[in-house]
DNA sequence: ATGAAAGCGCTAACAT
DNA sequence: ATGTTAGCGCTTTCAT
């Protein structure tokens, strides 16, 4: 039993398929008897519409595709939470791609999106290859990219600076008084935000004539339990450094607990730094320094800025949306820093 | 500038449009040279093929329609990722979906996805409300139901039993000399799984003369922070529980960082016991209980069901795929149970 | 190996 | 307020 088009609703009815379309669509011009049997006709035959017909038609979609490059910490998925909400209301749909930081993937899910017509496309970062930045300019929709602010946007950008965010939390350490650094990371070859924070970092540090005493980068994606392996080797290593630096804050949580195994105090010997402002790191039982990246927020604006831009003039709208992360966790630094 | 149509392509090579269509997928009966004249035009024009036009025409489209309840906390995504994970290579596309447990939402997100004309459809649970299972079954395609398996599905289902899950925690914790329990939970009235845990662990307390002697449960989501706090709460109202059992492994977390904030020694004076495995768990500075579910798994399950279904016989497939959750840390309960 | 005609299910534009 | 015509961009079917 196939499904009931368009066509057989109105027959049931006794009306034209424009009659039918109107009064489906909740369009002006249809008296309210003839709307009633119109939806009767639709409620008893299960009748949905088919937005294929639909959006080739009108020669226009609902659907906002998204790409990210992971799903296996909760930073992306409260990025698509916050555009799924953002765009709540809008009638507009999410249609998600995860690209695992693999750039010919991610050339592939575009490509494969764009073939939808989507009204707008939403991807991460600024690094691109200038393969995958043609398929997005010739796509002739609006390109949003989201989290970073370090590179050439295409069209709309939305994010936060990771070299500032690195350099900031450098400076904030230094001025808590650490002086011997350690870092901490992982897959930084594809994490390419990560290894902005981390050039940020070492620029300050080396502005003060310091540097990292110790270094552990692992290939594997960051985990608590690979922060806390990595930590637990260096701290073998260099007992006496009284600070790292992790790349995100899930390898920062592992760090700590590998801390608290070894007896090792935290804050007062070593003070553990991460990025992300994860709500994990509010309830630990010692305190860790985090950059707080609004995650949610970058994707709310990032529908808003969708939503402006499929109904209004492109050319007028704020190309660039800085948000500027709070740096939380250590002592006389509260809550300095603001979004913007 | 309008992208270039089909047309436009087979113009540009001097050839049909037919002759285009076949070309660019690479299908039998076309010579080589001609071939390579379509591909280069294609190229050359940056043209993307209209899925919408393709889906209506040939009357079947590469969409799996996904509905999940939430994204705050890892849960989720890692079904996502698996999903998509199973999908890759078979030119299938999943468009997801977040109803924020909300039946109503959910039931809206499903008829809008239904309009798409997915090849299939997977949502989360068994327990959607007639009007939506109608939608469901209208649909004539393959519907998967993830996570549960405590209720009657509509097609094929794959998930483990939460009531049994409650239940074999309970057992392995009386096992384990454990006989004052508490319970920590939250939003229970919109996750259905969770109170299904409950009531199993429950069924099974009752039957050895036990209960909960104390229940702290807020209507807010699962949170680390939500658990410490419950938890904090619960242990200054009744401070001789020897354990509690959270909703999930979030909660528990909390739980566990209130008990050391309070310096109760986990698990010796109280065991904690949580739901889900997640990778947090096993890097923590205490032992927790927890039940593993393979989340990841479900979702490439699920992904191969979808693949299977679409191209053979339906009736032939098992319609049930039973997951047994694993026991993890409790002392004497190494690495009992197996997936099936 | 290639092309022409018809049509997928809907809406836009133009009648009436 | 309702109906008619044409067409969105592609594939299917049937010729050649």
């Amino acid at each position: 039993m196939r499904k009931p088009t368009l066509e057989e609703v109105a027959i049931e009815a006794g009306v034209s398929k424009m009659t039918a379309s109107r009064a489906l669509r909740g369009v002006a011009d249809v008296s309210s008897e003839t709307r009633d049997k119109v939806l009767a006709a639709a409620t008893r035959m299960n009748y949905v519409g088919n937005r294929l017909a639909l959006s080739l038609s009108s020669q226009r979609t609902n659907l906002v595709a998204v790409v990210v490059p992971s799903m296996s910490n909760i930073v992306f998925p409260e990025v698509l939470a916050g555009i799924s909400a953002g765009l709540d209301g809008s009638g507009m749909q999410a249609v998600f791609g995860i690209s695992d930081y693999d750039v010919a993937k991610e050339r592939e899910i575009i490509r494969d999106m764009l073939s939808w017509q989507p009204c707008a496309i939403i991807v991460t970062g600024l690094d691109q290859p200038e393969e995958t930045a043609d398929l997005l300019r010739h796509a002739n929709i609006p390109v949003i990219q989201l989290m970073d602010l370090d590179g050439t946007p295409i069209d709309f950008n939305v994010g936060l600076s990771h070299g500032a965010a690195g350099e900031g939390m450098a400076e904030a350490l230094i001025a808590a008084g650490r002086r011997r650094f350690g870092y901490v990371g992982s897959a930084l070859a594809r994490d390419l935000r990560a290894g902005k924070r981390k050039a940020g970092f070492e620029r300050v540090l080396h502005a003060h004539g310091l540097g990292f005493a110790e270094q552990q980068i692992d290939d594997a994606f960051s985990s608590i339990a690979l922060g806390k392996q990595l930590t637990t080797t260096m701290l073998a290593a260099v007992p006496d450094l009284d600070c790292i630096y992790y790349s995100n804050d899930d390898m920062a949580s592992g760090g700590l607990f590998a801390c608290m195994e070894l007896g090792v105090a935290v804050p007062k010997k070593i003070l553990i730094a991460g990025f992300n402002g994860l709500d994990l790191v509010g309830s630990l039982p010692a305190p860790i320094a985090t950059s707080r990246s609004p995650r949610r927020a970058i994707g709310e604006v990032a529908a808003q800025l969708v939503r402006q831009a499929v109904m209004s003039n492109r050319d007028a709208m704020p190309k660039t949306i800085v948000f500027t992360p709070t740096i939380a966790g250590i002592d006389g630094y509260g809550a300095a820093g603001s979004a913007s």
